[in-house]
DNA sequence: AGCTTGTTTCGACGTTTGTCGATGTCTTGC
DNA sequence: GCAAGACATCGACAAACGTCGAAACAAGCT
């Protein structure tokens, strides 16, 4: 809690500029399609499982054989690690033999912004 | 934030029992797929803009022909609301000649949930 | 140089998805 | 009863998606 203030909300906006809360007004198209992206992203069971694992990995990142063990084969899971890479959820960078996923924050932010509604609202 | 509090956490995990937030720890299988199924929902942006349409329309419910404005055709509209609904993001009532759809709040509770953590944490 | 391990790319396949026009169902009003 | 409007369902189609095995690429080791 305390982290948020850290964060000046000007600069999170700045960051990831997109969308209203999801309750506020309709969406105009190009808001709905920035929208849709994100969740698009995470509407996949291994790209949630995968998302999860890095995200609350040790030290905020993981390389790929970490989190491997999604029940599908390693091409795939490099096919979906490139799609939340695509997103703006994931970031990669590699260090000698491995590749670290390390999770985005702005993005992230983002989408806790669509869904940031006092649940009187909804 | 306040607003949060008015509500307790284990009732809102009765409603909508599924996740912790996203960053808390790696997902199970069946954790992944639940909270994907949410995501998936709103990952297109047709959904997106009609489900802003219902949520922010007077009275917390809007009918098919106040939000079909949208660009795509009638069954196309009434076949992503149906989306909606299987999500159980939506739910809809007759009323005479036209049908209404409002928000389900325990839904979007639990993907705010999963989208509720500190930026820090991020 | 060659081998081993970690990761991505490629090509192919079956399935799911978004879209439409046509048709069906339900309610109201004449 | 019948016509009209609101909405849902059906059937069809192209595009996108998730998946895999095979192959390519990258880095370290012997």
């Amino acid at each position: 809690m305390q982290a948020l203030s850290l964060i000046e909300p000007e600069a999170a906006d700045a960051v990831a500029p997109c969308c209203p809360p999801l309750t506020e007004r309709p969406f105009t198209a190009d808001e709905a399609e920035t929208a849709a992206r994100m969740f698009k992203a995470l509407g996949d069971p291994v790209r949630v499982r995968l998302f999860t694992a890095v995200a609350s990995h040790e030290g905020g990142e993981a390389c790929v054989c970490d989190i491997s063990d999604v029940g599908v084969s390693q091409p795939t899971v490099s096919h979906h690690l490139k799609k939340l890479k695509e997103a703006g959820l994931l970031s990669s960078e590699r260090r000698g033999t491995w590749v670290y996923y390390r999770v985005e924050p702005s993005v992230l932010a983002a989408m806790g912004k669509l869904l940031s509604f006092t649940p009187a609202a909804a």
